[in-house]
RNA sequence: GCCGAGGUGGUGAAAUGGCAGACACGCCAGCUUUAGGAGCUGGUGCUCGCAAGGGCGUGCGGGUUCAAAUCCCGCCCUCGGCACCA
């Protein structure tokens, strides 16, 4: 008889399904846990064998922590606005929702065949009016907040596509910024764009990630991106500025450290600060003129490029430094930028790499005011800058201070303020592209910007006829759609043509799957607040920054309103560590090394292929792609099977073996719980070994041997429970308990150790105390060679494990 | 340059102070088979040795300890991220 894992396979998925099996009551009286994994996006190529790890990895945690007694969610759906659906409808001469629709329905094929648990009643689709709509609605409620707001940006625009682009949308070919699709050169272009203002919530973005389970490079990136900085805002006043009257204009810079401030022999300004002053009629060498064109017209990437070759012209500005009264020249250079702290800073080049390497090139003076050897009263410039702590010198009044303590007394002494400076900036949400949500909002004459009213959501992305980008939104081409009333006068107005960068989409589909039917709300508070927070989000890697904290934004918004009661929509997270291609490289269609898993399910079957990608390794490591490796799990599903051929046996199992049964649920229960597969995999891997030695095999064993392996291998576990008699299904079957007390072994072998080298190795019970086992040790023939007569100095007994005889 | 993760057999790996290499893949030998990309049994870190047995061994160098893959110090390499944020 040989198994058809094909049919068998097939038949509980149909039954699975139809029975929805799955389906998460919000009416339960059990303990919920939330399971979330990225949404996939439905990409025309498909899934790869790496994809599904994550899947098959929740997969697993789900059906066991249902056997565990618990109400779990845990669904899916689909990331299907976006580009690459465009760009690919576009290449094929196809419209972009039809491309989505195919895409779908080949993934959720695909996801099928994998025989994941979800709740296939949840399912949502970013594409769907009736997901989309609540979008619409997120962003009215963010513009009513003064939370989405228009201004003029800097973006990507490919001059070829006239189009604008998406950061990663950009890529590097020879060294220069490249449109993703046609590789002509991008340009960096002024153009009006909406915004949500994540940076109000900067602080709490931060503040909160202290409560998080999440990997800690995760965190630190977040804070990072967060960028926080604390120091003062100081004030120079400016002299002798070309046609203009003596220290009437003044120049504040940021600075986290003013303790410096006596050291600061110059001033730099970013050329965007420069340029205003040349707008509002200060005048200025052709050189300057030069400087600023030059470096406005480079792209933000370019001017990061030449970190070490500083460049920068005189203004012919000179300043007072407010700590010593002595005037400093004020330089301009692009190595400050315009768009972080004020747009200019003192610098202090005996302390700042930066500045140093200014000074040097063009001999500006170097002074140094922090010292480390303190009582010294000078300090000598050294060869590089010197930005530690240590005590002032050369400071007027603050001389000998403790720097850090200075920081506050001079920026007091100066009348400065303190401030907290932010990198991250607001999050760009305007596309000049069709295939996303329309932004509900509309252009009036009369009333200027309105948002769509709540009842007329949503507003449907129409079928175009032509829906190319052709450096206007593609939707502006369409009269129907752009012609509308205003919502508050009901005048003439123009509908809003940009779309929605889709990361506001994903920025809150897990608080859908908690409701996602509901059509009269964004979802009912008590169910949201019943399932959420997410108890465990299993996520690529890749999106340790935006999705994450776009997700954590939009969580505090809803928080605000009312709509939430916790603020962090994320408790633990986990990263999928990477399957590679054989080659060891990333799995690309490029370099040709993409495995499709649709192949070997059809030669291997869905559980070796759920067990293989388990087994592989730790779950958070990426492992190469090794075609031999299902052959293994396949050859184990099918040793346990044959294990169940032989039939069920009556009474007790041996006594060793039974001791190994309850050994093994616990490692598989923890390990399954610690994301530890690889592990729990292996230790079923040896249950099995011994049981094939055993003579019989009772139906307790039959039973724990089935769930235990059931979370991995779902299919044949579940009929060969049913070939065990059982009318249920194993997914809700309770999960083993381990008696404790048969955990204990009675004998192990005690290592005997001479000098710390293993030198003989002896069966022992359990209980043997230091005593006994050095008067056995002693009377060993092997231990007493290495011996050589002498008596141990030293005795280290460790219970359970060993002796060691030091001489 | 800075930050992070990591470096253990031919390969994926296990062991987080206590017998390094569990469990698998691959390979070798044998059995079985008309046949095998099937199954079963045994072997498989390197090295000396006919063997018994010994020596060496977790990127490199040092240290702590009775005992180190594991802890500490210094260095090298690989991968990932950030990159003039004052």
């Amino acid at each position: 008889m040989t198994y058809n894992f094909k049919n068998i396979e097939k038949k509980w998925q149909k039954r699975w399904l139809e029975a929805k099996a799955f389906k998460a009551d919000d009416k339960s009286k059990k303990p919920k846990f939330y399971q979330l994994e990225t949404f996939p996006y439905p990409s025309a190529e498909g899934l790869h064998v790496g994809h599904p790890k994550g899947y098959i990895a929740e997969d697993v945690h789900a059906r066991y922590m249902r056997m565990k007694g618990r109400e779990v969610l845990y669904s899916i759906g689909w990331d299907a606005f976006g580009l690459p659906t465009e760009n690919y409808a576009i290449k094929v001469g196809k419209n972009p929702k039809e491309v989505a629709a195919a895409n779908i329905k080949n993934f959720k094929r695909q996801v099928q065949m994998f025989g994941l648990s979800y709740d296939w009643e949840r399912e949502i689709n970013t594409s769907d009016p009736e997901y989309y709509k609540w979008t619409q609605w997120l962003f009215i409620q963010l513009y009513k907040k003064g939370l989405a707001y228009r201004a003029k940006a800097k973006v990507n625009w490919c001059p070829s596509d006239m189009t604008v682009l998406a950061n990663e949308q950009v890529v590097q070919k020879d060294g220069k910024n490249v449109c993703e699709r046609c590789k002509s050169e991008v340009v960096q272009k002024d153009m009006e764009q909406w915004f949500l203002k994540i940076t109000d919530y900067a602080e709490r973005l931060l503040s909160d990630l202290k409560n998080l389970d999440w990997p800690e490079a995760t965190i630190k990136r977040q804070k990072d991106w967060i960028g926080k900085s604390e120091g003062a805002l100081l004030k120079f006043s400016l002299v002798k500025v070309p046609g203009q009257p003596d220290r009437k204009h003044s120049v504040e810079v940021f600075t986290t450290r003013p303790d410096t401030l006596f050291g600061a022999t110059f001033l730099v300004v970013s050329p965007e600060l420069a340029q205003k002053w040349i707008d509002v009629g200060w005048q200025t060498s052709e050189e300057v003129r030069e400087y600023i064109r030059k470096s406005l017209g480079k792209k933000e990437l370019d001017r990061l490029e030449n970190q070490k070759d500083k460049t920068g012209v005189f203004t012919g500005v000179y300043a007072v430094n407010p700590g010593n009264k002595e005037e400093i020249p004020v330089w301009l250079s692009d190595y400050v930028l315009g768009s972080y702290g004020t747009g200019a800073i003192m610098a202090v080049p005996g302390h700042d790499e930066r500045d140093f390497e200014f000074a040097k090139k063009f001999e500006l003076p170097i002074k140094m005011v922090i010292c480390p050897h303190y009582p010294a009263k000078t300090c000598p410039v050294l060869d590089e800058a010197y930005p530690g702590e240590g005590h002032l010198v050369d400071s007027g009044k603050f001389d000998g201070v403790d720097s850090e303590k200075a920081r506050w007394e001079i920026t007091k002494e100066m009348e400065g303020e303190k401030k907290v400076q932010y990198k991250i900036r607001d999050w760009s949400v305007s596309r000049q592209r069709y295939w996303g949500v329309p932004i509900p909002m509309t252009h009036c004459v009369k009333c200027g910007i309105q948002p769509v009213a709540e009842k007329d959501l949503p507003v449907v992305l129409p079928d175009l006829e032509d829906y190319r980008p052709k450096g206007k939104p593609p939707l502006a081409g369409s009269k129907e759609f752009i012609k509308t009333k205003c919502p508050k006068c009901g005048g003439e107005a123009e509908r809003e043509p940009e779309t929605l960068d889709t990361f506001v989409d994903s920025s809150w589909y897990y608080l859908r799957y908690t409701d996602p039917k509901n059509t009269a709300e964004i979802f009912d508070k008590k169910k949201v607040n019943h399932w959420m927070p997410v108890n465990l989000y299993v996520i690529g890697a890749e999106h340790t920054v935006l999705h994450l904290l776009y997700s954590r934004f939009i969580t505090k918004f809803l928080h605000d309103e009312g709509h939430l009661n916790f603020e962090e929509p994320f408790l633990k997270l986990r990263h999928v560590g990477l399957i590679r291609g054989s080659d060891g490289q990333k799995m690309s269609k490029s370099r040709g090394n993409v495995v499709n898993p649709d192949t070997l399910i059809e030669e291997f079957g869905a559980d070796a292929f759920r067990v293989y990608e388990m087994f592989m390794g730790p779950f958070e490591d990426g492992q190469p792609w090794d075609p031999q490796g299902v052959i293994g799990t396949e050859r184990f599903l099918e040793r346990a099977r044959k294990l169940f051929e032989k039939g069920v046996a009556e009474g007790e199992a041996e006594k060793k073996f039974n001791s190994l049964v309850h050994k093994t649920i616990k490692k598989v229960g923890e390990d399954i719980s610690g994301l530890g597969f690889n592990t729990a995999i292996s230790a079923l891997m040896i249950l099995l070994n011994d049981a094939e030695k055993q003579e019989k095999l009772p139906k307790t064993f039959c039973e724990t041997f089935l769930k235990l392996l059931h979370p991995f291998a779902p299919h044949m576990t579940q009929e060969l429970w049913e070939g065990l008699g059982n009318k249920d299904y194993i997914t809700f079957a309770e999960w083993p308990e381990f008696d404790s007390k048969l955990i204990k072994d009675e004998f192990f072998n005690l290592v005997i150790q001479v000098n710390g080298r293993v030198r003989d190795t002896v069966e022992v019970g359990a209980g043997i105390s230091a005593a006994e086992a050095e008067k056995l040790a002693l009377g060993r023939e092997k231990v007493l060679a290495y011996l050589k007569g002498a008596k141990p100095k030293k005795v280290i007994f460790v219970p359970g494990r060993l002796i060691n005889l030091v001489i």
